[in-house]
DNA sequence: AGCACGAGTCAGAATAATTCTCGCTTACTC
DNA sequence: GAGTAAGCGAGAATTATTCTGACTCGTGCT
């Protein structure tokens, strides 16, 4: 019941924020576009207008209910944030994303921005590259 | 004389090619968007279209002469591209934005990348934070 | 230097992603 | 169940960037 999350950041539990809600929670992939829920929006038979989407899950980003990462490629991408942090790895080819976490990238990361007199609110690291399936064709065994 | 640059990378020696080429390299700030570009251009009387220097920017990236960042905020920012590669850390703050370089992070990058089976064609590493001139008001010693 | 031609440029239109506006609707309070 | 303010939907507006079409300039040939 995640009426009780929507509650529990100060937002009133309307049914868009419902449903969105649940697509986030329900959908495979884990990153979506605003146009992506949109469209499963769409598909699941609800009427509800884009613009209600992005307002809606650009509140869920300020009550910390999801992340938005600018990846490459124009459009923002949203996914729940379990409150753990974590990196991304993109397929540039498939638009495949998956995720990581290092424990030595984070600590020099601090370190740098100490040595430089920062104090450090957030960061971003995307590795961005061709996953496995797209091995180079002149290889045999190859897809 | 930076026209051998241009010819070198295949581009037509043109005057807002040119111009454009010579305010990156003599702007104080590295990095730049491309409105600030274009309103250095017209403050040197050069009457190029913002358009061109969309274009023209496009076309030093293609060529490696520059490179394309997308920090937070909406407009990407180009800078000079040396060859070096370097990550970014930058103060939510005043917008000044630093270089640096970790081989640790490097090296870890590559093998996380290994890891998950994919090959970085490239990474965006971005840090955020406040510099030494926004500490926090109620230590003293401050700014 | 002069010409031809294709690449380059300009201004403004077009696109894409996202946000805003405003009149209508709905969720929560009593 | 009614009142009220917050929320919603459609489309307009905004912002960043790219495209289009007509005109111009850089370069190679003479």
């Amino acid at each position: 019941m995640e009426s009780k999350d929507l509650r529990k950041v100060g937002l009133k539990v309307t049914l868009p924020r419902v449903k969105i809600l649940d697509i986030l929670e329900n959908n495979t992939d884990l990153h979506m576009t605003a146009e992506e829920v949109y469209r499963s929006l769409l598909e699941s038979g609800e009427d509800i207008g884009l613009a209600t989407v992005y307002r809606v899950l650009t509140q869920f980003e300020a009550a910390g209910l999801v992340k938005r990462h600018n990846f490459e490629g124009g459009s923002a991408v949203f996914e729940l944030d379990d409150g753990g942090h974590h990196d991304h790895i993109v397929c540039l080819e498939c638009g495949r994303v998956e995720e990581f976490v290092d424990e030595v990238i984070e600590d020099r990361q601090k370190a740098i921005a100490d040595n430089l007199g920062y104090k450090i609110s957030d960061h971003s690291l995307i590795l961005y590259g061709s996953c496995a399936r797209h091995e180079c064709p002149h290889k045999e065994g190859d897809d």
